[in-house]
DNA sequence: CGTAACCTGTTTACGTATTCACAGGACTCT
DNA sequence: AGAGTCCTGTGAATACGTAAACAGGTTACG
């Protein structure tokens, strides 16, 4: 057992490759739901528009999930990627801030699938009060320690307004939630052991429209060529 | 006039700089606003989280914003980068899907702020079909060509189910838009000349529990040492 | 049984991105 | 005027991520 299996604990991974550990994921739990069993590294890069190389690189920093010769197990894949990332029991979430950005992501169903059941919405408003979303209530603010510490809460997903943010986060950290998913457009600070991710949706349309300009550009300059299928940005 | 700069429409450029373009304006805005003139790489750099060369060397892609010695004029740098990304003049935007993700982006006043207005949204579900949000109506699907062309849309974001996606995509390409910001979890297929972005929020979250399991991880190896205040994952 | 087609784990080579180091210009203060 | 400090532009060096190549092992089939 410990032959195969090199050490699914490592934090030694690139963060490129800690990146793409969730469309693996993603991806086979689709598979294993229309029944597939076996999937083949290229079979499953390519659906990803990943080269199979990376892929088998990415899982080799976790010790071999098949021998060579056999394509992957998908039950045995999933099980392992959900302990790798943390998703093998259920990551208690808090979701701070019921503007229409937080309704949207407590009623968005993909959260709880993927192992991130919200267990408590907090805003400030007292018109939210009284509001319910997919059996949680809109929560007060001055409740958040205790609800945080009741629940168990391990993430925090950040929708207030930037001013707020960083009170929100000061408070979330002392209630001891250490994983904050960011979607204010500002930088937080936060103790050693806390981590943030940031989610910026201005970024993404942005980086999209330079992209766009070029593209537009490129074509003006240079006699148009449609070019082949292909996309991503 | 052409000294100083060398060519603000570069299109080699690393994608990661892409990706740090936004940034730098969304910050220099911000500086803009509250009447700072003069920034250096130094200053700007540091309120990002990012070291002072890279900044020195993204901008190093499109010629000089300035002379050795001098800073950076803050309201210069943000006429550059507009141009620069595309956003000198608003870049029409449409949102198909007007569920709660939808709704909340259709809210979100960042995105007209930074040169995305919102001209139009989309949705089949008959009861929605009322419904105004910032002044815009929710049309019905089948209006969807007729009204791009119309308001010369050029990103489409896409907020509908992974089912659908596909179908909505080629209907908007056809209708002449060159960029998709799709929310929606699935793999799409476009001609060349239309850039895709996706948004995923899973994966955001995902790649936190990682981080946030590796922390657990560590701290229990190790003798916990709380570390200093540092973020980002 | 042998061969051909696949497959994984692993190493090596390659390309890209980040960081460092430095050459000079500008401004301030004495 | 001169020294010191801060600044940018630029190229070299380092670290990182990606892609390719290869060394076995497995199965299917004739």
């Amino acid at each position: 057992m410990a032959s195969s299996e090199r050490n699914l604990q490592t934090c030694e991974v690139p963060d490129a490759t800690v990146q793409r550990l969730p469309l693996y994921l993603e991806k086979l739990k689709l598979l294993q739901a229309i029944g597939v069993e076996d999937v083949s590294s290229r079979q499953l890069a390519e659906s990803l528009d990943i080269k199979a190389s990376q892929l088998r690189h990415d899982f080799h920093y976790f010790g071999g999930f098949s021998r060579p010769g056999r394509p992957y197990r998908v039950e045995k894949l999933v099980t392992a990627l959900e302990q790798i990332i943390g998703v093998d029991r259920p990551v208690p979430t808090a979701i701070v801030g019921a503007g229409h950005l937080g309704q949207a992501l407590a009623n968005y169903p993909g959260l709880q699938l993927q192992g991130f059941p919200i267990r408590a919405i907090f805003d400030v408003n007292p018109k939210l009060l009284g509001l319910e979303i997919r059996g949680q209530p809109v929560r007060d603010l001055d409740d958040l320690e205790p609800v945080c510490r009741r629940e168990g809460i391990k993430i925090g997903v950040i929708t207030v307004p930037a001013s707020s943010a960083q009170e929100v986060v000061n408070r979330l950290v002392a209630a001891g939630v250490t994983g904050l998913l960011n979607f204010a457009p500002t930088e937080l600070k936060v103790p050693g052991h806390v981590s943030v991710r940031h989610e910026r949706l201005t970024v993404g349309i942005m980086a999209l429209s330079f992209k766009v300009k070029c593209g537009a550009l490129a074509r003006s300059a240079a006699g148009n060529e449609p070019g082949p299928l292909a996309g991503s940005a």
